[in-house]
DNA sequence: CCCCTGCTTTGATCTAGGTTAAATCCGCAG
DNA sequence: CTGCGGATTTAACCTAGATCAAAGCAGGGG
């Protein structure tokens, strides 16, 4: 098989990434030349909770969430990564197993830059290491936001921050948003660390008060400000 | 004032910091020109939310607290920083303020350590860049085992979690170990995510069967083994 | 030595959210 | 079109942990 077309798509992919902008080819072939395309179909385990850890990982399409499971079998989503982010980096530098473990939600190709190229890159630009390190900062600050969520957050703002975080980008001044909860609402419920009963019911209130509408996995949100306002 | 004694305590400081560990001294007096000695009286805040972020902070002695405060004015403790332990790194890559505040739980004195020394060094070492990294991922990992704890596990779970944490250096096989509630048994609640009477509850409850003795803020364990496994 | 103030404990009560169980809904393979 | 299995909803009930209220206690300034 051609490996060429592939092998320019994944610098593509990679040159996408912020951690990877302004890097010159030579440097991006190198890194692609350490980087695994992975296929990996609904509900299948990129890595378990601990394995070790050989490199970062990319999804290109698809999404893949991470999670703990407790001793007693039950599954806690910590996150839910879409095409064009990234996990599992800050293993890398510490000399540990993985702690969560990755699962794909729907069929999914992801890339898996290797340990090794990331380090040969870090010791060779400065710069490429403050895109890691931004990298890392934004992914911690990510983390304490949800912390402070988790802690002193009611389920329903919960639901509220989730639905606003996910049209953050979209302005629709006036107009209705959309928004699909495409995992699956337990797949959500269980990020927002409420059981699907609990999400079910908040949505359905949210709806009884006219801030949102729903229809399946669809969610419409008549008007942003308002739901923004009642958090 | 003769400043010399100072600065050359700051760099012996910083020279035992992990992040600053193996850096040659020309180094560290470039960093060390760029740090503030604070002295912080119990109570002082070292900043607030929402402020911008400078450098970062490293605690020389004493303790502080970083937390949020709820809409409704609710505090909650996220980290006790103790002497050798460093803060706010993360913010300096990003360019948004504080989303905590630290507040000095008793007297206590830090080093400041300016944002554009750290840039500078990270411009000129790779290796500066490495540890850099290592230290973020380091405090990512907590934060993700955090909320392993927050979402999974019971208040009473945590409870002895932290008492573990906090003698996880000594193992004190056989013998009993002492440790000590440091900043007060409310901080303590609080950061595990609990009310002061919860935890005092729970405290009395495990005392109840065995598993802890309670002397005022010092906690003996009489077998360490015996609550590790009663997690 | 004593009082005042701020922790800590205790007890009674309340509630957000979890559990259990059963009914619906829905996409889709046959 | 039809039956199946998984996802979602609904309803009734139940608990971990919060809240409220009231003692205890402990340490430090006077």
């Amino acid at each position: 098989m051609d490996k060429r077309p592939l092998q320019i798509k994944t610098q593509a992919f990679l040159a996408n990434l912020p951690i990877f902008t302004d890097m010159r080819l030579e440097e991006l072939d190198r890194v692609a030349a350490a980087t695994l395309q992975i296929y990996a179909p609904k509900g299948q385990a990129l890595f378990h909770c601990g394995d070790p850890c050989t490199g970062f990982h990319v999804v290109v399409y698809g999404q893949v969430k991470l999670g703990f499971t407790s001793p007693q079998g039950i599954e806690k989503v910590v996150e839910i990564v879409s095409p064009g982010q990234s996990f599992g980096e800050a293993l890398m530098f510490l000399d540990s197993p993985y702690i969560v473990f990755a699962q794909a939600l729907s069929d999914s190709m992801l890339l898996h830059v290797a340990k090794h190229a990331v380090f040969d890159e870090l010791a060779r630009d400065p710069s490429f290491a403050r895109r890691m390190l931004s990298g890392l900062s934004r992914r911690l600050h990510g983390l304490v936001r949800d912390v402070e969520a988790y802690t002193l957050r009611s389920g329903q703002e919960r639901v509220i921050g989730y639905l606003l975080a996910d049209v953050a980008d979209v302005t629709g001044n006036g107009k209705p948003v959309e928004v699909h909860l495409t995992p699956g609402k337990s797949v959500i419920a269980s990020r927002l660390n409420m059981t699907p009963e609990h999400f079910s019911r908040i949505l359905h209130e949210l709806a009884a008060n006219g801030l949102i509408g729903i229809n399946g996995r669809a969610i419409t949100i008549p008007d942003l400000e308002r739901l923004r306002k009642s958090a």
